[in-house]
DNA sequence: TGTACATCAGTGAACGCGCGTTCACTGATGTAC
DNA sequence: TGTACATCAGTGAACGCGCGTTCACTGATGTAC
């Protein structure tokens, strides 16, 4: 395949296309899961003939790889847009949580895509793995100024041996929480918790398995956070 | 359909095939995830022709109904059978969460079939919901000698709204944790909160989302099951 | 104890469906001289 | 400014696949007298 440019009039209507299959892509899997996407369904949706797709998506699982690198980016820019009420880190921490779950909720299949069941076959490339970090990076400043309660010491110690190991790893977290290395394991544990955390609440309330039950999803989250936070004791 | 009878050996048979059909189909759910269950293929399994197996399950959504009532009866009795230390609440809310995680190690699509991403289409009828229940009732006691902190008590208050409102749960928790309905509150929202918080740790490490990162699953859950004890001031 | 009958497991052929993907092609659009 | 050429979007036909499910049937197994 010959070299593609990346400007003038062609590029930009290729984009445009490609922007709009994928939006098409999921609205399929809004209704019906991974396994309703279908290209052919796509490109009918799109007043297209199938194999048209294959200008803009080299095969089903690169369209998915897109839609995954997508929704990363996107949640990732979700949080990083989260407000900064400015009254120090737990504050900061419920926003950041709102501001994950709003997105989650809000697009529930895109969630889902990112942090739910794996799609059977599909293996993420090195370069998602970035994508899935950026998410978290907010939270990293928050707990590197906490008090982690003792508790979580067995996992502050397994954090600590990750950052003494894997540069890359030091790296992210030193950009996203500058500060010294014990500082660093308790921002890296802190944010390992919360997206647990984060997960346990999310992921649970838009599999639907609230419903009929008494809380809200929104409620359950702020107490676990809260909680999360009384564990790291945020000012 | 004329009444089947229950006992007799065709009755055995019957439930021997019922079980292979099962077994097989678990099998493909493990390799490939739902999208892989094909009773075409669980049937070249056994040896039988396709159409066999409508003697045993009217169609695919039956069996993948059967599953899912399988895996909840299973968890159930995973947790059910955890051993109590005899040392207090906390030890024994560290063994069922730590019954539960193991289930679910030990059979993840199982898991995921029944917390993860829901199946597009299935609809559980309302005996799955007494099923999942049962998964958390051993929870109940842990909690209600407990004293939720101050951060919990929004839920508190939904839970305490809902257990008002709705008899069949009050009936349910207090079968579990015989007690006041103040306590009652206690333990169903502590089990909430335990529920959200083994599924954070579980459902992301069943995921394989841990991968490449320096803590392991037990070592995360024990310190989230720790601070959750914490939040309850469990003995 | 033997026989006639009912029940039920299982078969093979077939249907219709939707899918991913390939291929040879047509026509429009942009580009280089 | 005009023309020849290259590039690229898109088409229609076709392939092969695997699937869920139905149907008319055969043969074995249990049951009632």
């Amino acid at each position: 395949m010959a070299e593609a440019r990346t400007t003038g009039p062609r590029a930009r209507y290729r984009e445009q296309t490609r922007a709009e299959i994928k939006d098409a892509a999921l609205r399929q899997l809004a209704e019906g899961g991974t396994a309703a996407l279908a290209l052919v369904k796509i490109a009918k949706e799109l007043g297209m003939s199938g194999p048209a797709l294959y200008r803009y998506f080299a095969s089903r699982d690169d369209l998915l790889g897109a839609l995954i690198d997508d929704a990363y980016a996107d949640a990732a820019a979700a949080v990083a847009a989260a407000p900064d009420p400015g009254t120090g880190p737990r504050a900061r921490l419920h926003a950041l949580a709102t501001a994950y779950r709003d997105w989650a909720v809000g697009e529930p299949h895109r969630y889902q895509l990112v942090q739910g069941t794996p799609t059977p076959g599909y293996t993420a490339p090195p370069e998602t793995l970035a994508s899935a970090r950026a998410v978290l990076a907010p939270f990293l400043p928050v707990f590197a100024t906490g008090t982690p309660a003792p508790a979580t010491a067995p996992v502050v110690a397994q954090i600590r041996a990750w950052l003494a190991r894997d540069e890359a790893v030091a790296a992210w977290v030193h950009a996203g929480a500058p500060a010294g290395p014990e500082a660093a394991a308790t921002a890296l544990t802190g944010t390992v918790l919360a997206w647990s955390t984060l997960h346990g609440t999310i992921g649970l309330e838009i599999s639907g398995h609230y419903t009929g039950m008494g809380h809200t999803g929104e409620t359950l989250l702020t107490a676990q956070t809260e909680l999360l936070a009384d564990s790291f004791a945020l000012a």
